[in-house]
DNA sequence: GTTTAAATAATAATCATTATAAATTAGTTA
DNA sequence: TAACTAATTTATAATGATTATTATTTAAAC
């Protein structure tokens, strides 16, 4: 998909396609730099918020903030609710078929097409409640 | 309320309610200091920030975070969805029963209580698209 | 009017993100 | 395979938003 848009594939990039892509936690920032310079020691943190922001561009990412402001990238860009719980902050993806009929009815009440959504429910999760 | 729960009531406070309670704009940190400085020149922006964290705290306020970042306050704490425009930004509240069924209907397929919710949908707006 | 703990203001410190510029490299072409 | 070039990366400086600190002020109780 880089390749397809005219951007470069670098090793700094694979990598961090391979984690980001692959993760169904989140990751802040600051995780993903963490995970990517056990493999490429040597990586810049300005490189890696290009890539982020460039994989979000191109539209392989979605990019969040937690209300207390902390970025995070999500690899699963289907409709889907983000349950966070209040007290561990973990975040657990839940996909049905309800989101995308309750999303259409919507649009179609509205007259607006979606270009996107980003659905968070608070919870105490079953480790915290 | 703040007396309630045993703050004090300070005419910065009743400033800063008065403008972001009955803001219906999702303002930013920055703007909501901009208005309070017209009314009241000598306040401080930690005061403002302090306040808007007491009254999240309290439940008067819902804080959240645009996909860039942006700290923003919604004094509507009801369930309802922020119809965010992708082009100006602009973000209008909607809300509709079909909100409450959908959200009363997942909680129960999960088994989790819902203790908060922060639904965004990107579109673009009337004036936009 | 006094008292006192809480709140405010001013400012310094911190943290996350972006900008800059020199060095490196992927991908193309000869 | 070597050379070329524009894109990318790196390192670091700059920026901007938020929080911490501390002296001063003040709301509320007595």
């Amino acid at each position: 998909m880089l390749r397809e848009k005219g951007f470069k594939v670098t090793p700094q990039r694979l990598a961090i396609c391979r984690f980001v892509l692959s993760s169904k936690e989140h990751p802040s920032v600051e995780k993903i730099y963490d995970k990517i310079q056990k493999v490429y020691p040597t990586i810049s943190l300005a490189t890696i918020y290009q890539t982020l922001h460039l994989l979000t561009k191109i539209g392989l990412l979605q990019e969040f903030a937690l209300c207390n402001g902390s970025l995070r990238y999500d690899s699963n860009i289907s409709p889907h609710l983000n349950l966070i719980c209040k007290n561990c902050g973990k975040i657990i993806d839940y996909e049905s078929e309800k989101i995308n009929m309750f999303l259409s009815e919507i649009a179609k009440e509205l007259e607006l097409s979606l270009v996107g959504q980003h659905l968070e429910l608070y919870v105490y999760c079953n480790q915290c409640k």
